[in-house]
DNA sequence: TACATTTCCCACCGCTATACTCGGAAAAGC
DNA sequence: GCTTTTCCGAGTATAGCGGTGGGAAATGTA
């Protein structure tokens, strides 16, 4: 039980997890926003990474190949190497992101594929699940990378004014 | 393996089951939609709802008593027994719904608990997550089991006269 | 050329939740 | 007294979550 080198943010094991965005959706969206901040000097390497955001290296090198793998961010090998940025941050959406992480998803089986459940046509729950999975949608599609990035510069900035008074 | 008594959905197992609204959640709705079209001329039965419902009754019989204490429905032991809406259906949200079947719930633990995280002055993505909760509380407040109830009602009334045509 | 750094790959692990099934007791109507 | 019903507590198989650990292969730098 080492515990001198703790990492990330004391995973909570008490009841009633279901039905969350997992470490991996959470985890690797900080991971964009920090590559997305820090890869103008360069690759960032995982080292780096999960220093300043405080994550598991390890563990990171499992979530990472994930949005390798969808396009988003490329790799170099090597000393000096690391991870950039394979599109502008405008161009990457939290959607792209969380389905990179977590898989193409659904809130229920049955709103992507009616043939899952044959009371779809019957049942009076069907259209408000469609109505949430659509609203989480719209707001995933309409956040970008480059939105997100800026907001965290913002409250850093903040976060040391506030610091410095 | 007796498959003579085919029951729910099938469940799927092909990977990628993260963040969903659980079989409790939506066979739990379920059974509350239909209570509350059924309980007119006396208390529903589990077993004639599991029937109509086309869900495992032994199942059912796990998820209702969440429903029960949190004071959705009420119940009739003996033979002639079963359940009844507690309220109006106008009085019970889909919240109130999920909430007594899947626990108060967040998608994000941060965003409920911001001591868990030291991290949310500083991240991009927390407002996010935040704002995704928000719509889908918005929706799941919004949304009444009498609503839901109509829609089921409207819904077998289409089928009903598309099957006779 | 040696070496440190870095990605990459694969295996393993404990734990918890999900989605059930099963057996039986207690209540209540007929 | 019989059947129908709720109620209660166990048990179970499977899979995902959240990691750790051990290396091999690439690649810059001294």
């Amino acid at each position: 039980m080492d515990r001198s080198q703790r990492s990330s943010e004391a995973v909570s094991t008490e009841g009633a997890e279901e039905m969350k965005i997992s470490t991996k959706g959470r985890y690797g969206t900080r991971a964009m926003i920090d590559i997305a901040e820090n890869c103008s000097s360069g690759p960032v390497s995982l080292r780096m990474l999960a220093e300043r955001q405080c994550l598991s290296l390890k563990y990171m090198e499992q979530i990472i190949p994930l949005l390798k793998s969808s396009g988003l961010i490329r790799s170099a090998r090597g000393a000096r190497g690391g991870y950039v940025l394979a599109k502008k941050p405008r161009e990457i959406s939290l959607r792209d992101i969380v389905e990179a992480l977590e898989g193409a998803w659904s809130l229920v089986d049955c709103v992507d594929d009616p043939a899952l459940c044959d009371r779809t046509e019957e049942c009076g729950a069907y259209d408000v699940w469609n109505d949430i999975q659509a609203a989480i949608y719209k707001i995933l599609n309409s956040t970008t990378l480059a939105d997100m990035a800026a907001r965290s510069k913002k409250k850093a900035k903040a976060a040391a004014s506030r610091k410095q008074s």
